[in-house]
DNA sequence: AAAATCGTCGTAAACGATTACATTAAAGCT
DNA sequence: AGCTTTAATGTAATCGTTTACGACGATTTT
């Protein structure tokens, strides 16, 4: 590895101070053209570059934001990130993205390497493995911001960016109701997760306002990738135990779900119909296309990356609150029921 | 913005001097265990952390590597990086992801971001939209190795990880001819890819091999999404001219492709066989499964960080090399040619 | 002509941590 | 008792920048 060139080598070479050169490379008013241009020079001769560190420990000003997800394979936090880029962009500052990919412990070391970098502010959504409480806490406490969104810590108190899963896998559910479906089933998410808990319970009240009876049966965990939507579809298929509709947790165990379906030789909507929730593209290329949650993704990175800005501009300590986004249901004809 | 508690904080408290309170939370044989005692004690008071800036000032080490995407909206880069944070964690490295979302001015933006954060290394992927050849050059001078993968610098000279796409390309082509596709079509992505390009010589010499006679109207610019694939589509159909099958850029252009198929009440592959690219987890959602060619998209990212990591422990200067990986084509019946 | 101003530049002290070297006092040795 | 060893701590230089302050000669002001 090269060593790097330093001011002292340059002033060693120009016989001047590194004051000197210091502020002729800052082009400031109180050095002569003649030195400036020969600073410059011999900078670009020695290939100098600042030690950013060195000029860090000065100004104590990085102009970047740490952003920590659980993962980017599913379309959901790509386009949060780009509503984050925008923010961030615009307000002149940098973004540093790290995965923690499901696990507590990366997380707990990404954080550790954002703080190492001396951003000046945090996004998080955290695991679904658990949470580090106490270090989002330390974190908030040694002055640096954290905003949380999607999925959001339970414990610290500090803002939060969520959409209103509970009321949309609600309106979801009715929708399923008033379109005359009888039989109505649930594919569950992960059980840990908040997101899953709400749209369970959205699901289940939405279901008891229109006295449909809710047992454990019309409840099945399909995680969150398409095969564990696949295989819950072949188990009920197998065991005969067919529902006119299912609400699944979200597009992937939806579009397992209908794959498995066709495998069987039945059809959608008209043997099974399917909801499925948070947007992914493929939702209206497959055949039929998919009825499914749009999530406002782009506008929740853009609030969240917004709520930071404000903590870090003023620095008064606001009162954290919780930004409920509203999403949006598309109809397709994957809940249309033909029958009625 | 609160301050930080530094080491002479601690050592004025406890009226030491700031070596034995860095030797004692160092942890060092050569501090008695009363002092290391005070000392925590009077750290966890003042809730101290060390300031990392002055820390790599000192040592001069990160342990970081920097990744510069163009986007993460597909599949592909996700599960590349995923390979790169396996090999990254391994090593004991952190990893700093960014996008460049296809800018060339974000992507130089970044690498500088990247270089202030010192990091040792940088894996990147270029944008569509041109090349910082300079700067590439600049950060391997300044003694920061950098490798490519996937979209590499036609001119700069460094470690480069790509597929054998014009091989795999001529091999989808064959695969259709074989089949006794009589009329086949391509779909192009975008044109100043290297990837486009070669897929486009991969299609036209398999073509040619066999005979074919190729002209500029089977060709069809469809670009990298699935709009794109599904324009096009309609327009061949608009026009009535309809080919047997059609090798497309990649799966969601296919996608697109297969959509407008549908909806004019054709049928895949009866009317239309298709064969996407770089395989994504939709193409064996779809109804006809999508042939495609499965990228090693793990191992991409593995080799890429592997080639770094050796240009980092080998303070020799490695002669540069192309690593071409293999991919693998799943056929499925998409392509499949039924009247024959 | 003395005083004030200005343009250039160097000195030295920061920033926060690490560490080679020096120092001190107590303990161990003959 | 006198000498060496050891443990524990302090002093000060260092990493590469930035910047307040002062110095100095040259020009301008009164």
């Amino acid at each position: 590895m090269k060593k790097y060139a330093t001011l002292k080598d340059i002033a060693k070479a120009l016989n001047i101070s590194t004051a000197t050169v210091s502020r002729a490379l800052a082009d400031r008013w109180d050095v002569s053209c003649e030195t400036k241009k020969l600073v410059q020079e011999e900078a670009k001769r020695q290939n100098y570059r600042p030690n950013p560190m060195a000029t860090r420990l000065q100004n104590k000003r990085t102009k970047t934001i740490g952003l920590v997800v659980p993962e980017f394979k599913s379309a959901f936090f790509p386009n949060v990130i780009s509503g984050i880029q925008k923010v961030i962009d615009d307000a002149g500052y940098n973004l540093l993205i790290t995965q923690s990919q499901e696990s507590k412990e990366i997380e707990e070391k990404n954080l550790k390497l954002l703080e190492s970098n001396m951003v000046e502010g945090i996004l998080i959504s955290i695991t679904r493995e658990g949470e580090n409480d106490e270090y989002y806490q330390r974190l908030i406490d040694s002055g640096i911001p954290v905003v949380f969104f999607n999925r959001v810590s339970s414990k610290v108190d500090a803002p939060k960016v969520i959409i209103d899963d509970y009321r949309l896998a609600f309106f979801a559910t009715e929708h399923l109701i008033y379109n005359g479906f009888k039989k109505i089933y649930h594919f569950e998410g992960p059980v840990n997760l908040s997101v899953s808990k709400e749209r369970k319970r959205g699901f289940i009240d939405a279901m008891k306002k229109h006295h449909r009876e809710v047992s454990e049966k019309i409840i099945h965990t399909a995680g969150v990738f398409s095969e564990k939507g696949y295989i819950a579809m072949q188990n009920l298929i197998a065991k005969n135990d067919l529902p006119d509709a299912i609400f699944c947790f979200n597009d992937p165990t939806a579009l397992g779900a209908l794959k498995a379906i066709k495998e069987a030789g039945l059809k959608c909507p008209d043997d099974v119909a399917l909801v499925g929730f948070s947007e992914t593209e493929i939702a209206q290329l497959v055949e039929p296309p998919l009825t499914s949650i749009e999530q406002p993704t782009f506008e929740i990175g853009v609030t969240a990356a917004s709520l930071l800005m404000e903590q870090l501009n003023d620095c008064v300590v606001t009162p954290s609150r919780t930004v409920k986004l509203i999403a949006k249901m598309n109809i397709r004809k994957s809940s249309i029921n033909i029958k009625k």
